[in-house]
DNA sequence: GGCGATTTGTACGTATGTATT
DNA sequence: CAATACATACGTACAAATCGC
């Protein structure tokens, strides 16, 4: 049965041929059209999120620096990162 | 007699009410416009005004991302950054 | 309004990777 | 191949905004 469980992140491959925050932001992208995060949602703590990808805080500001330029998500300072 | 001198950066204050790259960017544009880098021009390196305005490389690559934003400057990869 | 907890924002320092000359 | 210069990445610290009590 497909339950709609949570998918942890995907570690970050720091040797890849892909760019860290690049793949954080691929993962986190994966994750909001999947539904895991619903618009309205709020996403973990970017510092939470750095700890779950095994990345440093500046790798998931680069990312999430990317998702809000495509208006993917909506960041309020103080309160958090939300899913548009 | 008024010299077009070399204006030195002026060197950020970190206690200051505006926020230090956005001090870098501000004095960085005031060189641009006040002719002391023509269009053309290549910066100093993005380290060397780094040592220049007593700050941090990160700081010197946020201001020089506002001047990008504004189309003020283009850079290169590898080569510099010039004036638009 | 104050206080503490949470979360984002800025800043510094350093190391390593990549592109150009 | 070496030097130069930008790009990415990590770690840390402190400031600023928000919210609940």
């Amino acid at each position: 049965m497909l339950t709609m469980d949570r998918m942890p992140a995907t570690p970050v491959n720091p040797r890849g041929p892909v760019l860290a925050y690049l793949q954080v932001a691929g993962d986190l992208a994966a994750r909001i059209t999947s539904g895991e995060f619903a618009p309205g949602d709020r996403l973990p703590a970017e510092r939470d999120l750095a700890v779950e990808y095994g990345c440093a805080y500046d790798t998931v500001r680069r990312a999430t620096a990317v998702l809000r330029d495509r208006g993917l998500i909506v960041t309020v300072h103080g309160r958090g990162t939300f899913v548009s």
